[in-house]
RNA sequence: GGUCUCGUGGCCGAGAGGCUUAGGCAACGGUCUGCAAAACCGUGUACAGCGGUUCGAAUCCGCUCGAGACCUCCA
């Protein structure tokens, strides 16, 4: 098999342009994914930018390179707002549902893994969590501090974005300019400790009812909301990776802090590349529980959300947001995904003929430009919809083979088989429905065409069609063809 | 108010200065079929508006209108 390494462009947001790819060291890559918040089920909205990511990490295994993926998954709640105040979270919802943090994070995590499964996502190298690296996230902030970087006031510590930019760019992932910054934020207010208003706390002295505190060099406290994905991806892939992933919504402030804190710590930006996947709109608006279009993905797949008037399989999800770029945004309509369901089922039925295609001495068609349309496809900043619309020219030929119309060698056809398996199961993550033959419904199915077709032979179709209406009411589509009759 | 993104045919969505009228779904006409479905062939409707740059723009620039994101928790 070639090499098809070296050909991937991607767009960096640091830049805001579309880059050469080439990893720091050779055949090796380190990605960091900003993973989800467990003080509620994590919404479709979030599961978009999972799975885009997840596609992501498909391509650049299947192109070969050995990544090491980690996905966090914040399980402290320790965030501040812009006045200051600690707002805890996921305490919060442990109040709410009158249980202890720590289940509040187990019972979410297990859902999450829950999802992972069902929208078929792999597994990260490693899933780490923030409040088991509260060690490495004083420490860094340490570092900090020793830098001249970070201050400490009153038993918290704040990030010196005046001090720090004197020396690095402030700004530089999300274009932000501090002078102008500050006009337009809310001055400071009398009771704030920051010394500018930009600045950004990385360790909040503990309130009296957060129920979870850590002991720290500056007494008992919680972490800033940034300090630990840069302790974790510091930890597990270095001070300086590859790829740092997460949603556009993140750019600012999290993103631009977490940069902030490497080069306060390391100095440098940690990520060489910095990927941002787009925002998933439902019936054209952002999804919020305000706008009455807020589903879960599980309620989408059960049909117990009122959005969809019937439920929808994780692949034809999957397969509807593959149709879109992952730096796009996406509106998820009924329209749009019965369309996709549709589509889907055409990829599918043309992927269960590949075995079954007759073989030629020459090939009516070009295979290798087919299959090389894949990879430039995926190796322009994963372009998954120019892959799909190029899968669909590959269903079209294995249709006309199928029917005679065109004619495919024994070794074009296993390239192609392995290719269209390989972006259609390895890369787009969608499961192919070629499974029909070893289920236990296979015989059965087999005897009750068998009776159909000796009622079509007997022009006796009332029995073949009760048959068809029948099978097609228990989901199950009768195709009859020249070659026979199959179902699916 | 500031920063930024976007506005493509009935719908979802690629593309990006001059062959791609991408692709999927829907529609229409055919082939096939006992009738369907599936498959195949063919057809139609596009680039928000206005102005500019250019030999030439959906693609570049400006303005207008509209949608959205971020600036405050957010994938």
């Amino acid at each position: 098999m070639k090499d098809r390494k070296g050909n991937l462009q991607v767009n960096n947001s640091i830049s805001g342009q579309k880059e050469k790819f080439e990893p720091i060291h050779q055949g090796r890559i380190g990605m960091y994914v900003c993973g989800p918040t467990l003080y509620s089920e994590p919404h479709m909205g979030n599961m978009r930018t999972f799975i885009n990511f997840d596609m992501i990490y498909r391509y650049l295994v299947h192109l070969g390179y050995q990544v090491k993926y980690v996905r966090n998954i914040t399980d402290a709640g320790h965030i501040t707002n812009s006045a200051g105040e600690a707002v805890d979270s996921i305490g919060k919802a442990a109040k709410l549902e009158q249980v202890q943090s720590l289940e509040i994070v187990y019972k979410y995590n297990v859902k999450f893994q829950d999802l992972q499964r069902t929208y078929n996502m792999l597994t990260p190298s490693i899933e780490p969590t923030a409040t088991q690296h509260i060690q490495e996230q004083i420490e860094i902030i340490e570092k900090i501090i020793e830098n001249g970087y970070a201050y400490e006031v009153n038993g918290s510590v704040y990030f010196d974005v005046r001090k720090f930019s004197e020396k690095f760019h402030y700004g530089i992932l999300s274009g932000r300019k501090i002078d102008e910054l500050e006009e337009e934020t809310r001055s400071l207010n009398a009771q704030d400790e920051k010394r500018f208003f930009a600045d950004f706390a990385l360790w909040k002295k503990a309130n009296p009812d957060d129920m979870q505190i850590w002991r720290s060099p500056w007494g008992d406290g919680n972490p800033g909301w940034h300090i630990e994905c840069t302790a974790m991806s510091t930890k597990y892939l270095g001070d300086h990776f590859d790829i740092h992933g997460g949603g556009m919504d993140l750019k600012f402030p999290h993103h631009e802090d977490e940069i902030a804190q490497s080069c306060g710590s390391f100095g440098c930006n940690p990520a060489k590349y910095w990927l941002h996947a787009n925002m998933l709109n439902v019936n054209g608006q952002k999804m919020s529980k305000s706008f009455g279009n807020y589903f879960l993905p599980m309620e989408i797949v059960e049909g117990t959300t009122e959005l969809f008037s019937k439920p929808y399989s994780p692949d034809v999800i999957r397969f509807c947001m593959m149709q879109a770029h992952y730096r796009s945004t996406l509106d998820l309509t009924e329209d749009s995904l019965n369309a996709a369901e549709k589509g889907y089922t055409r990829l599918s039925d043309a992927i269960a003929l590949l075995p079954k295609l007759k073989t030629g001495n020459e090939s009516s068609f070009a295979v290798n430009e087919l299959v090389d349309s894949f990879y430039q496809a995926m190796d322009d900043d994963f372009n998954a919809p120019m892959l799909i619309a190029n899968l669909f020219e590959a269903v079209r030929r294995i249709n006309l083979v199928n029917d005679g119309n065109d004619t495919i060698t024994a070794n074009d056809l296993d390239l192609l088989s392995n290719e269209m398996m390989g972006f259609v199961g390895g890369v787009l993550g969608l499961k192919t429905g070629i499974s029909n033959g070893d289920s236990k419904l296979a015989p059965v199915m087999d005897l009750i065409l068998d009776i159909r077709q000796k009622a079509r032979e007997n022009k006796d179709w009332t029995t073949s069609d009760l048959i068809r209406d029948g099978l097609a009411a228990a989901g199950i589509v009768v195709k009859d063809s020249k070659e026979g009759t199959s179902w699916s």
